[in-house]
DNA sequence: CTGGATATGGCATTCGGTGCCAGGGTAGGA
DNA sequence: TCCTACCCTGGCACCGAATGCCATATCCAG
């Protein structure tokens, strides 16, 4: 009928606002098809269900995640916490759903669960990766132990975002939360190869928390210099 | 009319043998119902929905456990580990449900966002236990991390024994990855907790021995700055 | 025994979700 | 240009999950 089909995001947004004026339950199928100018049939088949549809968004840079890991240069770890980085931004640069639909996300339990179910996939995609890029068929503890840090550490910044969207220091917040994640599965990961190799060295430093960083890292710095 | 009420056991038990010999979508609340001699209205006032009944006898078990941690004298970390402890049994013992279900969500997408929902109740649990054990009113990145990886290594071990449920070192196993996860959780929140302390500060890096000692410096002079 | 609270069952209705078929628009080949 | 195969859309009918309402049964306290 019209040339021009309606878009996805289109079609989020407009169910999006009417969940948010009538409530997920009060809105209709039938309701969105009129305001989306699609037919409910169409809507059905597009995008699975009433559910799906307000993740459709989302689904789609699913899509765009797997990808972009099968393609990057980078090495495994990075290649995660890059990824993790896509997943963010996909939420930052786009309140206008993101935000309402959190609001609806924290009132229904159901659609909690979808969305619990959407980090879980990306979980699993991490895993999955991790797992074949070390050349194993199953993921290891130690990868899953990595892909659910990862995921936790951005749900966890994500989720202070979502309350303050107008946060200016969220991806200062999310770089400092992933380095921090890095840094744990650095050993985790990397040890294990390093480990077989005998190589790896562990640094062990007992200090007051009062101490001066500077005077600190002399001291470490010395200890690292001194015994190679 | 009969004097003693289905159990959720009976009712879930005969649930699942339903959904095994007839597929999810294939049996009805009228089939479930006349099987378990419950009315069908019934069904859904005591279960909510045809899924909720699947997982009707783990949503009892999350209570318990819950309950369990609040009263548990055991150090926070120790506290979380026997609570996956809890959760884990509660699936071993079990395998007349749990195996069968596992099949049933293995092959339903639904049925899997359903469990992996489930996980993530318990995940939240944790972190909101290790939270308030610290005295924190919100779960930091740290608390949280360490209860996804108690739940991504609680599912590792869970995993492998539902493929194979005759294997007998399931305990070994679980038993080997927390004490795993629990070294990785020591440094995160321990440190936490001298820190508010005032007291002296741990510092551990594993690094390999031909790193450049300027960047290794650069990364614990982070680690310093970063969390104080 | 009685009155009230609670659990159960039947009934009717809403609405999400699906299979089926018809119409229309498009690309590709003769 | 015309025909055809294909795909996308919409309308229709139907199934079944889920809920509200009301009548009835069960149980417990008085």
């Amino acid at each position: 009928m019209a040339t021009t089909r309606v878009s996805t995001r289109e079609a989020v947004l407009a169910a999006v606002r009417l969940f948010a004026a009538e409530g997920f339950d009060g809105t209709t199928m039938d309701g969105i098809a009129a305001a989306t100018g699609v037919s409910r049939r169409s809507l059905f088949r597009r995008f699975g269900s009433k559910e799906d549809l307000l993740f459709a968004e989302h689904d789609e840079l699913f899509e765009t995640v797997v990808r972009y890991m099968e393609a990057s240069p980078e090495p495994p770890t990075a290649t995660v916490v890059a990824a993790a980085r896509l997943v963010f931004q996909g939420y930052v640069r786009d309140p206008e759903i993101t935000v309402p639909r959190y609001r609806l996300v924290r009132a229904h339990p159901r659609l909690r669960d979808r969305e619990v179910a959407m980090t879980a996939r990306y979980q699993a995609a991490f895993s999955r990766f991790l797992a074949q890029s070390t050349g194993a068929d199953r993921p290891s503890l130690e990868v899953e132990v990595v892909a659910a840090a990862v995921i936790a550490a951005h749900n966890h910044v994500l989720r202070g975002w979502l309350r303050e969207p107008g946060d200016t220091r969220v991806w200062d917040r999310f770089d400092r939360a992933m380095s921090r994640v890095a840094d744990l599965a650095e050993p985790l990961l990397g040890g294990g190869a390093r480990r077989e190799a005998g190589r790896e060295r562990v640094l062990v430093a007992v200090y007051p928390s009062d101490s001066d960083p500077s005077d600190l890292l002399r001291r470490v710095s010395e200890a690292v210099e001194g015994d190679r």
